[in-house]
DNA sequence: ATAGGTGCAAACGGTTTGCAAATAG
DNA sequence: CTATTTGCAAACCGTTTGCACCTAT
């Protein structure tokens, strides 16, 4: 979470209370949540905090690469904390915590997809639902 | 797409020749295009039709079952055409062409994922891009 | 003739923005 | 002290809905 606030000074933004505690929720929760689900998570532990600068933080944290977007069917949009590099999100059914994992297995599919139908595999969005190891031992 | 009519006859609603239209544009195009995009291909061919058809009927052919919705990161909903069973969508980067795909190898990931990290796998949603057959003889 | 469909305009709900007050550095 | 951040309220924009009129059966 320290160097969060590293790339904010080194970019000359604030770090802040404020944001702290919104980078804390994503990490803590680990799922998919709406700015809206955030922003009552944070009222929920007596922080107040308008829905607007959750907004604003969750925009700078996607750009620091700390947390991604997910677009839901209900033209809302979810937020995830993440590290990194390029990878998947396996997502429990049962307590919503989102793990990443790799994506090697996909050499394989791409081989067969342009063998099968000659479609050229460049990218890949998958979302991956189950039951995490904690909720597996019911 | 005759299907579709009977389909709707089949429920007590009403095969029209607006609804025949929005059903076309998407089999035609077969790649993801929002509510907006439609109304703007429709209206592009002389077809008068107002922006909320072309919604309620979008919502009447996800219900049939030959359309699936996409949630965009803008917050936006797109939709193609699409048939039954389960399967993925290859999207064309280039003419952007939706292809249906199986899920076959998707049983070996499920395997390391369970031995991996102890994630039992239930379901996906997966969505590929890359160039389909026509856009790859550039 | 009647159940169902359509267009229009207004309502809705999530997200963004302008601006004045507050705060980090 | 100055640049940045915050809250508020208003604006925005994609989507949904109520209602009067129209159309398929």
């Amino acid at each position: 979470m320290n160097e969060i606030s590293d790339q904010l000074h080194g970019k000359g933004r604030y770090a802040t209370r404020t944001r702290e505690r919104v980078a804390q929720v994503l990490h803590e929760e680990r799922r998919y949540l709406t700015a809206h689900a955030i922003h009552e998570l944070l009222v929920a532990r007596g922080i107040s905090i308008s829905l607007s600068t959750v907004y604003r933080t969750l925009e700078l944290l996607v750009g620091l690469g700390v947390a991604a977007t997910r677009g839901e069917e209900s033209g809302e949009i979810s937020y995830v904390f993440c590290t990194v590099q390029h990878h998947h999100h396996a997502v429990c059914r049962m307590c919503g915590r989102v793990e990443e994992v790799g994506c090697g297995p996909l050499a394989r599919f791409a081989r067969d997809l342009r063998a099968g139908q000659g479609f050229e595999l460049e990218d890949h969005a998958i979302e991956l639902y189950g039951r995490c190891s904690r909720c597996t031992k019911h």
